[in-house]
DNA sequence: AAGGCGGGGTC
DNA sequence: GACCCAGCCTT
């Protein structure tokens, strides 16, 4: 048997039921699609849930707010993905008269899609011979063929699309494309991978070349950065708070937060209250505050480590500006922000 | 071509 | 700790 047929043969005795393979709705193909981008079947399958229930068709979530949709995201990271979401949501809604593109070309002029879910939704919505190479893909591919070209290199992302697209299974693409991906999720694992039960055990070049801890290879690390963060909490003798929302271009656009300051080192209780001094930042003169966490939360991201501090600060009156407590919660916040909201008893205070 | 963008899981 | 995850976008 060649490549594709051993593939999908141990396809259809190892897959996954999951929910958007029992589907040719493009919608929820691409629902599904967006969601696992750089994201585990585990954390995403309640979040597919969650929206294909809240928002049945494209028009639901073409007519639902940014808001709504970023706080049904809230959690799974990566919120450029729920505003191109939203974005493309209306743009077939109402642009193209609620029409899913139906081929790969049209697919890839929207926003958020790029090659890997243009492909994915061309194969498996449309049966189209695109051949789909995400990490699973690359993972597969350079270790059977014992390609050690860099999957993150130019060199490398053009050598592995061109492999992947010589072995696409022609009669039915969306079965190669799935199958070829999970088969790098649950066999041909990172870490440990089943060799000694693989079906390509007989002639996989990193097996047979013990090479396969050293495949794929990818350039680079992230470098972390670490910065320090302060948010205020505001509470006032009516129960009401502060909350801004996040522009430009950083971390968490659009979503919202207890206003923030940013500082050079983690701040002691004397520095934030000179630094407050110095730069009136608190506009209001009479005010109790506290250190909810004497030690820094350290929140990690991918690329930043944030050393968070809450700061407890008890006012007689806010502005009208401000919200009730009690609607905090219907605000899409970064999971960091969330977390504080469920430990902290606003009731109490 | 390089860097930014989340949060969770694994080892 | 380091690395990875059904990648995409901007510069």
């Amino acid at each position: 048997m060649d490549f594709k047929q051993r593939l999908i043969h141990w396809y259809s005795d190892n897959k996954r039921k999951l929910p958007w393979r029992s589907t040719k709705n493009p919608y929820f193909i691409w629902l599904s699609e967006i969601i696992l981008q750089q994201t585990q079947v585990k954390q995403g399958l309640p979040y597919y849930e969650a929206f294909i229930k809240q928002y049945p068709t494209i028009f639901d979530l073409a007519n639902a707010s940014e808001q709504d949709v970023l706080k049904l995201w809230q959690g799974l990271g990566y919120y450029s993905r729920a505003r191109n979401l939203h974005s493309t949501a209306k743009h077939i809604a109402f642009d193209l008269d609620g029409k899913f593109p139906n081929n790969y070309k049209d697919l890839l002029k929207l926003k958020g899609v790029g090659d890997y879910t243009a492909s994915a939704i061309a194969s498996i919505a449309f049966n189209q011979v695109a051949a789909v190479v995400d990490g699973n893909v690359y993972r597969v591919l350079s270790r059977f063929f014992g390609i050690d070209t860099p999957i993150n290199s130019t060199a490398g992302i053009k050598e592995f699309k061109t492999l992947a697209s010589s072995l696409i299974d022609k009669e039915q693409p969306a079965t190669f494309n799935q199958a070829i991906m999970e088969f790098g999720a649950t066999q041909c694992k990172p870490k440990n991978p089943y060799c000694i039960v693989c079906p390509f055990n007989d002639r996989c070049v990193a097996l047979l070349k013990n090479l396969v801890n050293e495949l794929p290879v990818k350039l680079k690390k992230t470098k972390v950065t670490t910065k320090y963060f302060n948010f205020l909490v505001f509470i006032d003798n009516d129960k009401n708070t502060f909350l801004e929302k996040r522009i430009g271009k950083g971390i968490w656009q659009n979503l919202y937060q207890f206003p923030l300051i940013e500082s050079e080192k983690s701040l002691k209780v004397d520095e934030f209250q000179k630094l407050n001094t110095e730069d009136t930042i608190l506009e209001c003169t009479d005010f109790e505050y506290s250190l909810y966490n004497e030690t820094d939360y350290v929140h990690k991201l991918s690329h930043q480590h944030l050393h968070t501090k809450f700061w407890i600060i008890e006012v007689d009156q806010l502005p009208n500006s401000s919200i009730p407590i009690s609607e905090v919660k219907k605000y899409p916040v970064p999971i960091l922000i969330g977390k504080f909201i469920d430990a902290f008893n606003f009731q109490t205070t």
